[in-house]
DNA sequence: ACAAATGAGACTAATATGGTATCATTAATC
DNA sequence: GATTAATGATACCATATTAGTCTCATTTGT
């Protein structure tokens, strides 16, 4: 089990270096130093840009820059881009078996460990880990 | 992303149900029940036999039991037993492509978290969801 | 002997993750 | 305006994990 893919960890690492370079940040510079398989840096940061993470520029001189500053970017919203919704408090079994239906105990207390969970990863910035 | 899965869910229910009962529950008994699939619940409940969770018997009369006290069975042991270990804490970079090996603030930040989730879990027995 | 239970293990299906390949579009530069 | 260097979009493939099925063997009470 783990808690953030590798998708997710390239993203924060490109992020990283990209917020520590005022210029604008091609690809392949971004390949080059993460080691990172070309065209899946590439999908990636497309889908930084689609959810305004980045910002990008085409053509030649083009390339990808923060759009945010890096203390409004959330580790969190980035899991989420990669990851889908967050969401550890599920029931599997089907709703009219449910043997405790509203007061399963075992929910509640996942539910308060998700709760925790993300009090803490809401407070760990770009900027924090850079 | 899910922090418990199918598995695991089943599981606890499964233990839950026959830690309240002091006979001896058999498969069907706990597939009439929870409405899971029997031959899923077949395999989760060999699965626990086998990690000394449960006791088994065989033959007419039959079927599973606690082998030790809800208080001294942990949901995170189930959760390993389902999921593998639980690590988060991993960096997905080629060892010696990492820019920052040692000192990786995401990781150091994911190890925290990760210490306290376990901390957390470690706390939930089963007796504490029955 | 028979029936009712679990043990073992191979097999299949569905989903999520990781990764590739290709063609289109844009914009600077010559 | 042609070329070139960049990203956009999207379809596709590979691998791993999770979920679930099927079948036959073994045990044990009646």
């Amino acid at each position: 089990m783990k808690l953030i893919t590798r998708n997710t960890d390239y993203a924060l690492r490109a992020l990283c270096y990209i917020s520590k370079n005022k210029n604008i940040v091609t690809v392949d510079e971004l390949v080059e130093k993460l080691g990172v398989p070309r065209p899946f840096m590439r999908k990636i940061l497309q889908r930084l840009n689609k959810r305004k993470i980045l910002d990008s520029f085409k053509g030649q001189g083009g390339g990808f820059r923060l759009k945010a500053l890096p203390e409004k970017i959330y580790v969190i919203e980035i899991m989420r881009i990669f990851q889908g919704k967050v969401v550890l408090n599920r029931c599997f079994l089907k709703k009219d078996v449910c043997p405790n239906k509203g007061k399963c105990v075992l929910r509640k207390k996942i539910g308060i460990i998700e709760d925790n969970l993300f009090k803490q990863l809401k407070e760990i910035t770009l900027a924090s880990l850079a």
